[in-house]
DNA sequence: CATGAATGAGTTTTCATTCAT
DNA sequence: CATGAATGAAAACTCATTCAT
């Protein structure tokens, strides 16, 4: 494992003064993240447009990667945050309420900061990206959960959640870039749940 | 619309010799796109690994973008290519056939260069990666057509064929990197028609 | 209008230290035009003759232009500084007074560097050169007083003064490569006064 | 003496074929330096515009500066010619006609490509631009012939033909670039003329 | 001769990062 | 801690010039 110091910030700063100091850099981050992409993200341009230092910006953050990082972090504490709401709703329905629960989250986490999200899914190289979120997908735990207890017909439980995973983000994900109006109308939601139910519901 | 310029190849080689430049120059930038991303792609690399002096580098290309979206105009050939044979099928066949064979497509075009592939898709910024390839799908017209003789019973057309194309490529494109043991199986692909048969065949 | 801000510094030192750096730039830039001319002067000649990193060049200077009418600034200023003396004289003096002052002040500005003089009147392209310095001449707006107040027996009294001012300049320009001696002893100045007076005595 | 061959064409071209391709080079290079100055001139761009191959510009001209060499060559051998017509009054007239000549052969001169006139005397670095026409004037040897001749009151007659060489030259000049207008209708000639004739009438 | 190709040697410019105060 | 300054390293791009066919 190599410094994987690189991702973690430097100091966690405790003072007011500094904290607002990181929130410009993050702040900044994102901003030029969403205008010009991680291509043309830079250190100085981030501190610049901070209207912090750059020695201050290294006092904080390792590099670049680091300040990526955590404008993901925030970003999807954000949109976890967000998803709490219709998570409740999981618990003790039927499947249909269930599918359309998990829809409604995902489509919820997409609606955060749609631009930011664009830009770190899409514009973020993936060695960047991936790093630092491996771990299990809380939500995917819960739908496992649901799925069990209501014994959906399918023969690989595993593969079958992936699927319900893969598919629901691709549709929202690039309904969000794509079709707007569909999903605003909630067309686009019926269309996927449809679609989701009848994957699910076999004998 | 700012120089698109950037993006198409400056001199077409004429004699033997460049030809074998421009190659080198192609395939050198595949090489380091899979080994390094696209982030440490730089035209001094390019044109070192490949051998060749930088000016001549630019001498046929006006930068690293019109170097990727070679690579990029290529490896979609070669997958285009790939999914003629399949193509056939699509004539005249049945509702599961031919989806059987949009999979297979699919997942033909995918096996083409998987890690290239990878490459061009994920390491790359949306922003080089998107640019220069508008067209529609020829497969997708072609799979309209079928879709419309069979009378699949579906609201609006095109949005189903949008959630078809997403959906599938979704899956592939994940299962690829995901659950290769899946996809080499025929598992993953199972499963797939079988959730695009239930989402198409409606009453 | 393009970019004019390939004129203006970049940063305003403010510290001793890097008042020092600015000075040795300007200074580098000034000898290498006078040594080599404009074209044989790059940014990097600039900054390893001012034994000043490339980085730091750039961090003050948007480019090679900005070095030069920096360097053009301040000669200008010199020579603004040396024209202040003989400015006196122009108050309250009779015609031939006056124009033996301007005269004087043209000699004492082109006395004040006259290598670098040269470099920057005859190596520089106009493009370069004449950009930046519109602005009215204060000699000529005195003079133009003078002359008024003298009521001068001229028909067009702006024709006037640009006929005065362009062969004023001319012949002291000239007159410094061509004819340093003459210009030494006076005698080039007389000519030049006489030249002037009886074009402007007049019935 | 260095390679002053810099300056002179390779090959003087005999076939027909060649001067084409050598008039062709000439006539880029004086357009590019009047639309884009002497320093974005390069051998390069002179060839492409020319549509002829940059070896064989190498063929017939050793680099830059020779083309530069060549170019102002043609050009004053073009304002010779325009020159001679007025030449001819020159002889056995009085004062005024003599000088009223000088100046029509100045005006002349200098109208006979007024922006190539621009771009080879303000944006060609001196260096380039003195070396190779250190002859001398044949209009001014005539000039000190008529001079002399009319036994013009003036202590130093070489200095009092440099004065007018230079005047002349001056308002000319600059009267082409800022008073276009003065000098189309005469007004400014006649100005010249005046100031000349005073400087050069004395007791 | 003409042409496509090739290239050594720059030139301009930027970036990530550190240092002294 | 904060800030102005500094810089090694390299990336992007160009130019004059030559060579092989």
């Amino acid at each position: 494992m190599p410094r994987r110091t690189k991702l973690a910030p430097r100091k966690t700063p405790t003072q007011e003064r500094s904290r607002a100091t990181v929130d410009a850099l993050v702040q900044a981050t994102a901003d030029l993240l969403v205008r010009d992409g991680y291509e043309k993200l830079t250190t100085n341009r981030v501190a610049e447009r901070a209207g912090v230092n750059i020695a201050s910006l290294y006092q904080f953050f390792p590099g670049k990667e680091a300040l990526v990082a955590e404008v993901r972090r925030r970003h999807v504490e954000a949109q976890q945050v967000a998803m709490r709401e219709a998570m409740t709703e999981l618990r003790g329905q039927g499947l249909e309420a269930t599918v359309r629960a998990l829809v409604s989250m995902g489509v919820a986490a997409h609606a955060v900061n749609p631009k930011l999200h664009h830009a770190l899914t899409e514009e973020l190289p993936a060695r960047v990206s991936r790093v630092g979120q491996p771990e299990e997908d809380p939500v995917l735990a819960e739908a496992r959960k649901v799925f069990e207890r209501l014994s959906v017909g399918v023969e690989d439980m595993e593969r079958a959640l992936w699927m319900v995973d893969t598919v629901a983000h691709a549709v929202i994900h690039r309904g969000v870039i794509e079709r707007p109006g569909d999903l605003a109308s909630g067309a686009l939601t019926e269309e996927l749940v449809t679609l989701l139910l009848r994957y699910l519901r076999r004998r």
